[in-house]
DNA sequence: CGGTATCTGTGCGCTAGCGTCCCGACAGCG
DNA sequence: CGCTGTCGGGACGCTAGCGCACAGATACCG
């Protein structure tokens, strides 16, 4: 059930000043990620900013004692890694591919490179880091005070901004894992949202039948993430 | 019980190399941060940058229909209003003063003309932000998995670390406040830790008796948060 | 000195989510 | 074709925390 509109490309880059965009896109790596792969661990030096295309990375805090949490998406609207603007070129989280596809990237010393030559692109990466601040601190909230069906809502229509298509592939284990949760919570959530013919799924492949019905169980947070995305990198 | 070991000073400032410290200290100007005082509302326009000598502040997230919640504390190690430096001008967070004391502040014209002179100074600043943004996603995960006891003591912790003192005033009513729990779930936990002689309370003032014994108790957020900021802050 | 507001402690029934274990169903592989 | 691993579903008792309501105790104020 492909629904690739305008896929193939990278907001952050795609709204550029013309010619700053080309060149920096000229600078990337297209590189082709694929599913569960690891693209930075948290206290390592981070090797490449990515600007995904279609695929999409998940954010993860490591917990000791505890499953792992995701803190983050990112998909085709954002970036990975533009907190090497801040100066320190370890990575705070630990980068997860959650949706294979094409990515485009730099390394390290080209990202320098781009950012010194275009302030437009700098100026962009700093608001998005704002942006992602705002959704950190969103997450710490839904992860105190909303249940696991809410946030499972919220968790599959990002995965669907991100992945531009309402079909995708996941299993409950692995959500469980994302949302910090056991998976049986998961599947008791899940069968909750089928029953009310809101998703479809079947061994790890869900589809997303009816979005304004997901949006209304959802928590706001969805909303939230969104209109603060909206509202700064317009 | 008093114990002011140089609290009359802010650690991003006094760090700085001599010139551009002494220099930016003199454009401050000083003022005294009172109990309960509002610094800042989420989506309104951030006014000064503070920077905490005695006092602290508490950084919010409002959650409709729920409690709002901590995300984050600021004292003498830190700054309020750094999040200018990425280009957005309203406060992502509601900011609340928590330790009454005085504090450095500077304008937002005047903190961007000392972030052009000085390179040191938006160099500390950009660590800050990438600590705090460790120190949000550690938030989130904490609210997901800790409880509240040890939840609690990490709190108290911070705060005394802030407060620079082993005692300071706090109801419990507030703390669940800050920790978006019942005020009845304070009162547990922290009837707990008395009862094991780690603290000592009584109507809105308490005291840390014993400080390894807390450490204990609190969850690792604790540690890593500080550890997040040696690392990077030195 | 008495009244009132604030702060802390307790009790009660309830729910979400936990840990664990087991089962059935389906897919893919040899 | 049958085995094995993966995926989803269900059941068990348990705990942390919730919402609510109320009671004692202390501080403060008129």
């Amino acid at each position: 059930m492909p629904s690739n509109r305008s896929a193939a490309t990278n907001q952050l880059l795609s709204t550029l000043p013309r010619q700053d965009g080309a060149r920096i896109i000229a600078a990337c790596e297209a590189v082709e990620l694929s599913f569960s792969e690891t693209l930075a661990e948290p206290g390592e030096r981070i090797r490449h900013v990515y600007f995904p295309m279609a695929s999409f990375i998940s954010t993860i805090t490591p917990v000791r004692d505890h499953g792992n949490l995701e803190v983050g998406l990112v998909g085709s609207e954002g970036v990975f890694g533009a907190t090497l603007l801040l100066g320190v070129d370890t990575s705070p989280l630990h980068a997860l591919v959650q949706g294979s596809g094409p990515s485009l990237r730099l390394g390290v010393p080209a990202f320098r490179r781009a950012l010194k030559q275009s302030p437009a692109f700098e100026r962009k990466l700093r608001n998005y880091l704002y942006v992602v601040m705002r959704q950190l601190a969103q997450a710490a909230a839904c992860n105190r005070f909303h249940l696991v069906e809410a946030r499972l809502a919220r968790w599959l229509l990002m995965t669907r901004d991100r992945a531009h298509a309402n079909s995708f592939h996941i299993t409950h284990d692995f959500l469980a894992y994302m949302l910090g949760v056991r998976r049986v919570g998961i599947t008791k959530a899940a069968t909750a949202l089928q029953g009310r013919a809101l998703i479809q799924y079947n061994r790890g492949s869900i589809t997303l039948l009816d979005i304004a019905g997901l949006k209304a169980v959802a928590c706001e947070c969805y909303a939230s993430d969104k209109a603060a995305y909206t509202e700064i990198m317009g």
